[in-house]
RNA sequence: GCCGGUGUGAUGGAAUUGGUAGACGUGCUUGACUCAAAAUCAAGUGCCGCAAGGCGUGCCGGUUCGAGUCCGGCCACCGGCACCA
């Protein structure tokens, strides 16, 4: 019979289906496992070939784990509130909470399609109100504790989705999402305080188990720098603070700039002889975009204040005083010192508007041709009083204990993390559960009240003006304040997408709990979260917001871990036949379904463990698919009828089956997948030199279920093996089997490879480089020559340096 | 500019602690089966050379009996951050 994959696939899922053995039971006795990957956004195009990629790793990971005796949770669910489904709604006035069940009804479909052991009984939608109403009373308790704010303040305006930004989600300028260019826009926003736990970000990443690239990226983007506060004084008699990272350099500090939007430019504007100048530059640098800022940064602009100046607290020099936006106003004190001779934009804007430049750091070259900027022990400390003859490491705390000593600066630490707005002025997206009342101010929902439900709404269209669909919904929007019972307002803003995966994980372990986000005792049984993997794209979004969320809710006591995640790691992309990105303009997308048709998702999952490298970014291939589906149709051929005999390795392959096991199982801890089916590869190909007995084929059947589950389940069951290959315990080796008897080794001369031999396993040196010189090529050699030295790596090679005798 | 990664046959990619470079797959060549083709099975396939032999892991140099792997110096490409003081 000819292996009928279609067939052979419906059948399984449909005992799957039946059976659960994939469920997870809180509470086991067995050790657990929790492998998690990023649960899919229900897109209406459905599921993509870069989809199976991450599923198909975790799904080997977490079969082994089962077959090792592990009590295994990998669930599955859907990040489902966001805005292509509310775009798609709009456009074809259908709601989207039906397109949604539509979506999540396709990539259901899908996914069992392929054959993957999740646990379908914890299936989350963080659309259901069941879920988003501990979405909601999570932000309730990160009110409560004051990590949940609501401000004024220019954010990033995307001009396509009418929508605020978080700064993780501007790339470049523009939005991540649509690719259209964010403005800057004054607008009341609700905030979370992630700065406050920005320490904790970086410090906690030293306990856990991240691949190191996502770990520095991490830290890039919370990007701690150290260094201090050291206030000057204006000669009106203001203090002007200023952060700096080098405060061995005060000394050659020859001006100060202060960025355009500085509240004491308002107050000295009087003042000012040029005060028509300076408000032009402020209205200047208020228009430009954040393309038009960053894209620009090129020649340093900024105008001197006329008439104020500021004093240099070390030396009492007065010294001039600029605007410029090459100070930032949202990052340190929104004022800096400069020091020319040590900074390249200082220099730079030093040699544009003639500062003086005067060196503080000895060791390079001429500081009026070029900053000097290395901050190790190259640099020696001059002009600086005090100072002179430190290393600059030696001097930062010297000057540092010095401010403070005289009360003019302190030590300081500064991030580039903002807090992460967390309003969207659209409808798909959870309610914020907080209302407003004109004599209560802001007030939270009673959680008795929650979920807090999305109204029915005609139109999903955001307003011109900027506001959320939900703002004209008066019914809903007009309703009493929860303290006073007066007339209030609600909050019409709704969350970002990025709210519902901040903790779908800690669903996931007690999905239908209606007390409690999840119980304790699931929540002590499953955390954390054995394994992680997911794109790298998320690395500063979900992955950096839920490690927020979970530390505040470990430090409010809900959960058992400081953080969620023990281990991350992350997969390459899936590229298109031509190395390019997939897209449906290129036409180059491939479907999971086609290829499940043509070939079986067994096929389809061999095939994209094997593409390359797990974690590099690998092109699809049609024709490397038919190799995975050539493997599988080979060992059908051999196990297709029973082989009888005992449950033992045949002589002439057991070596070949206890190298396999051994390195099989290895390679799914070290994700190294396409060596793993290499290696089965390599097996069958030997089955086809030497007959595999009953026990070969049967170690073959458990070493392929992870991978290809469907075809594994139909042939144990054809050979007559009792339960299932993918409950079975996974196969045992011994090194002591894996050894051969004889083994090929290289013969060098002179270090270059001459010829091989073949020797005993083990043998000694005299042995070995008796068989050496008995071959023909190496008697050759030898003619005329005397062996100076010899080289014997046992079982690898013989390297014999020869010289000509004298 | 800073941080991280990658560079190996026609091609996707393999190579423990430095120890036979190119596993496994694709493609290609040849043979078997077939009226024929596909499929399948078998053999071969880094480059130059009839051969002996020589040359080969981005480039230059070094350490070593021996370097894809270690050290120094470059180049190219990919990803992240980017006027963060």
């Amino acid at each position: 019979m000819k292996y009928d994959f279609a067939e052979i696939e419906k059948k399984w899922q449909a005992v799957w289906e039946r059976e659960k053995p994939f469920r997870a039971e809180t509470g086991s006795d067995k050790p657990k496992f929790y492998g998690l990957i990023e649960f899919p956004y229900p897109s209406g195009q459905g599921l993509h070939v870069g989809h199976p990629r991450p599923f198909t790793a975790m799904d080997i990971v977490t079969r082994k784990k089962r077959m090792d005796g592990y009590n295994v949770l990998f669930p599955i669910g859907f990040d489902a509130f966001g805005l292509p489904t509310e775009n798609y709604a709009i456009k074809n006035h259908v709601h989207p909470a039906v397109v949604t069940k539509q979506n999540i009804a396709n990539f259901t479909r899908q996914l069992k399609m392929l054959g993957y052991g999740f646990d379908w009984d914890r299936v989350v939608d963080t659309t259901d109100p069941e879920y988003y109403k501990w979405t909601q009373w999570i932000f309730l308790q990160l009110y409560k504790h004051g990590l949940a704010y609501k401000t004024t303040m220019p954010v990033n305006w995307c001009t396509s989705c009418k929508c605020v930004l978080a700064n993780e989600e501007v790339v470049e300028g523009v939005c991540e999402r649509c690719g259209a260019p964010v403005i800057r826009k004054e607008k009341s926003q609700w905030m979370l305080k992630i700065t406050e736990y920005a320490q904790r970000l970086i410090d906690d990443l030293d306990d856990v188990d991240f691949i190191e690239r996502v770990k520095t990226q991490q830290r890039n983007w919370i990007g701690r720098s150290t260094g201090a506060e050291v206030t000057f004084k204006a000669t009106t008699g203001d203090d002007i603070v200023v952060f700096t990272t080098r405060p061995d350099t005060l000394f050659g500090a020859t001006y100060m700039v202060l960025s355009p939007e500085h509240a004491l430019i308002k107050k000295w504007m009087p003042l000012l002889k040029n005060a028509q100048e300076v408000q032009d530059y402020q209205r200047a640098a208020a228009s430009k975009s954040d393309m038009e800022r960053t894209e620009l940064n090129k020649e340093k602009t900024g105008v001197k204040l006329d008439g104020v100046r500021g004093v240099n607290p070390v030396n009492g020099r007065e010294i001039p005083i600029f605007i410029s936006d090459y100070v930032l106003a949202t990052y340190g004190t929104g004022a800096i010192m400069a020091v020319p001779a040590h900074d390249d934009r200082d220099w730079e804007f030093a040699k544009k508007f003639g500062c003086e430049i005067i060196e503080v750091v000895s060791g390079g070259e001429d500081v009026q041709k070029a900053a000097f900027t290395a901050k190790d022990e190259t640099g020696i400390m001059v002009n600086s009083e005090f100072l002179n003859g430190l290393t600059v490491k030696d001097a930062i705390p010297v000057i540092t204990k010095w401010l403070e000593e005289k009360g003019i600066g302190k030590a300081k630490v500064n991030f580039k993390l903002r807090d992460w707005v967390f309003s969207r002025q659209r409808y798909w997206g959870e309610p914020i559960p907080m209302v407003w009342c004109d004599k209560c101010g802001w007030v939270p929902l009673p959680e008795s009240e929650l979920p807090l439900k999305l109204p029915e709404v005609d139109s999903y269209e955001p307003t011109d003006d900027g506001e959320s669909p939900l703002s004209k919904m008066t019914d809903w929007v007009n309703t009493t304040c929860p303290h006073c019972g007066g007339p209030a307002r609600r909050e019409t803003d709704t969350m970002p997408q990025w709210a519902g995966s901040s903790w779908y994980f800690l669903r996931y372990m007690d999905p239908h709990n209606d007390k409690a986000l999840a119980s304790k005792e699931a929540l002590e049984y499953w955390s954390p979260v054995d394994w992680y993997n997911g794109g790298m794209e998320h690395t500063t979004l979900h992955l950096l917001y839920s490690r927020f969320w979970h530390k505040f809710l470990y430090d409010i006591g809900v959960v058992p871990t400081k953080e969620p995640y023990q281990k991350r790691t992350s997969h390459g992309m899936i590229l298109g036949e031509g190395g390019e990105k997939m897209s449906k303009s290129r036409g180059n997308v491939v479907n999971p379904d086609d290829v499940v048709k043509s070939y079986g998702a067994d096929t389809l999952r061999l095939y994209i463990m094997f593409i390359g490298d797990f974690e590099q970014a690998a092109a699809w291939s049609d024709n490397a698919v038919k190799g995975c589906k050539r493997f599988l149709d080979r060992i059908w051929n051999l196990a297709e009828t029973r082989i009888d005999g005992p449950e033992t390795c045949s002589h002439a392959n057991e070596a070949a089956v206890h190298r396999t096991i051994k390195k099989v199982g290895e390679d799914i801890e070290a994700m190294k997948f396409n060596t793993a089916i290499a290696a089965m590869m390599g097996l069958v190909n030997a089955f086809y030199e030497n007959a595999p007995s009953r026990g070969d084929i049967k170690a073959l059947l458990l070493l392929l279920s992870p991978f290809a589950p469907h075809i594994a389940e139909e042939l144990w069951e054809r050979q007559g093996f009792e339960g299932y290959a993918s409950t079975s315990a996974w196969p045992r080796y011994d090194e002591s089997k894996m050894a051969e008897s004889e083994k090929e080794i290289a013969v060098q001369i002179n270090g270059k490879l001459r010829a091989t031999a073949t020797v005993p396993v083990d043998a000694d040196d005299e042995t070995v480089l008796a068989i050496v010189k008995a071959q023909e090529k190496v008697a050759r050699a030898l003619e005329g020559m005397e062996i100076v030295k010899t080289i014997v790596i046992k079982n690898k090679l013989v390297n014999l340096i020869l010289r000509p005798v004298k």
